[in-house]
DNA sequence: CTGAAAGCGCTTACAG
DNA sequence: CTGAAAGCGCTTACAG
């Protein structure tokens, strides 16, 4: 049952050649090393008939390429990162790659393990959502003339690719939808990390908010993961003692846990409020009829990144200039939601 | 800056010995290959030292392994397969394994693509969530002596390992749990696809509503991917001219749509139904007060698919027995939900 | 235009 | 107890 594969060994004893000659064949460097155009047909037609495939392990052993992509995110479980993921695969594919997902919870010493555990299998890339704290390893991985490119957050100090959307903007308008829609006393909640794409988002809402001459209304919680019921009653005391017509939720890590707050504790609110959710969820349109959710555009940001990726991979010894791809997002509110 | 990373050969040449000693003694066959516990020693503290790490792609092609996984689900942005697909992670890595994951949509071309795409690239393993009709194609791989366990759904006719849970048990406690609660005439909605598991959830619905002398009543709705407003019509039609009070939704790709038609057409009904859906996600908990979840033991999951698959690839020679595990699943009622 | 051969970093049968 | 050597399947400088 068990045929061995065929090897180029095979395929030059075959055609009575060698297997410098059908290397070069089937590596597209016919012309360039000048074989004749006869032997080329012959060695491209027995490979297709054979269905030759490559041993990629002895490739990479030899050329120190894995084709292997590793994609690093906050938590593959969350929908936004999986979408996201679920589009590189299918570049990747297609592109003869492969890609490892792999989970950093938002945190350093794992990123740090994963990238150790990594380390020296030869990867031949990393997309990565950095956890706060690895500027340095980050750093590390460049200095070594690894292919990394950073997605979602970026580190101002630090020269890199990266692939982000326009978080100020973004907030900016959605801020504005809400003014426009009447509402006065708009809350903004967000997570009191010092993660640059929060502190953009901020940004955003506390422009639009100045600009029409409204108060800030912040709260920022601490972060914590996995304490959904913790999150909740900040939310609500927050809601109890606060005058608001509105909830801009900076991220929707916070979007599920406030609205089940609100509606345990003020039902009667939840159809009147403004709501404002970051990261298109589709379910979180469901709550409200005034919902609105601001939505990255998933497939630009997976092409963009791979196509740097594969650019940096492809071209490792001319040097590029930094790509940084900023992107712009869309503001869905529920009439203009098709399902 | 790059420097080379040490091979087997420089450490055999620092410690004056031959590559063979060093590789027995890596390879933990020191005492087997009776080498010296002084040697054995000098070996280890020196790879240790220089954090030795062998290079994978040599090991594979010599050994004919990659320590690759392929986990292929139905499609990675879905909560339960992204949760089980974390859990996964997590074990492979602790083993020294890598996972690669792939949605095939439950379509069978692309189910088989991706299989194509695969094959001869020296992976380990397969853990997969079938399309219905790649029996063969499972077979095939089963036949090379490829580790194949499958997931979530299993071929009745087929002869192989899986992981699956109890669907009837489910379904009928499920039922249950709606009956007790008074609930008298309740639907059924699920997906009209030949796939076992589906039919199993009906049997378990069946045999309480049969246990109880009441009235069965189900809506198989034809599978269409990506057509919510397609299932929410059915859905409403479906609730106007019939009479119930309690829903059971044989899985979570229908939930979300029954909700929200329920929701937009008969709002007051939502406080008053039974409900219960199947594959736990916690956000649905919030739509109503007596919705149940039937959630699945995701850490017994892939515990138990990796436990198979890594047996499997490090046992390849010994003949296994199949393993066929069946898990139990929990059914959540909103007051014992922690969150 | 084409081929013989070295070498990537391992594992392991074989010989002492 | 330990070492020299073959070989996994490729790529590519080198020689003709």
């Amino acid at each position: 049952m068990k045929k061995k594969r065929p090897s180029i060994k095979d395929i030059a004893a075959e055609l009575k050649t060698s297997v410098t000659t059908v290397s070069f064949v089937l590596n597209g460097k016919a012309k360039e090393m000048k074989i004749s155009e006869e032997m080329t047909q012959k060695v491209l037609d027995y490979a297709n008939k054979i269905n030759y495939q490559p041993n990629q392990l002895a490739q990479g052993l030899r050329t120190g390429r894995s084709n292997i992509i590793v994609f690093m995110v906050e938590d593959i479980s969350n929908y936004f990162f999986a979408r996201i993921a679920r589009i590189i695969e299918d570049i990747a594919y297609k592109k003869g790659y492969k890609v490892i997902f792999c989970s950093n919870e938002n945190n350093d010493e794992r990123s740090r393990d994963l990238l150790r555990l990594f380390k020296e299998r030869q990867i031949d890339g990393y997309i990565i959502i950095p956890s706060p704290g690895i500027e340095k390893d980050i750093q590390n991985l460049m200095k070594e003339k690894i292919p990394v490119v950073l997605f979602d957050r970026y580190f101002p100090g630090l020269e890199s690719h990266y692939v982000v959307i326009d978080n100020k903007d973004a907030a900016y308008n959605a801020t504005l939808h809400l003014i426009k829609n009447k509402f006065k006393n708009i809350a903004f909640i967000t997570i009191d990390t010092g993660q640059n794409q929060m502190l953009e988002r901020l940004e955003g809402y506390k422009k639009a908010i100045h600009q029409y001459d409204l108060t800030e209304n912040i709260l920022a919680i601490p972060y914590r993961p996995d304490t959904v019921s913790y999150v909740k009653a900040i939310i609500r005391d927050y809601i109890m003692h606060h005058d608001m017509d509105a909830i801009f939720f900076a991220t929707n890590y916070l979007t599920q846990s406030g609205l089940e707050a609100i509606k345990e504790n003020f039902p009667h609110f939840l159809t009147e409020l403004g709501l404002i959710t970051f990261d298109d969820h589709e379910i979180f349109k469901i709550y409200s009829p005034s919902i609105s959710a601001i939505s990255q555009p998933r497939f630009e940001i997976a092409e963009n990144l791979m196509r740097i990726m594969i650019s940096l991979i492809e071209n490792s010894n001319t040097p590029q200039n930094f790509n940084k791809v900023i992107l712009k997002s869309t503001l869905f509110s529920r009439e203009s939601t098709k399902f």
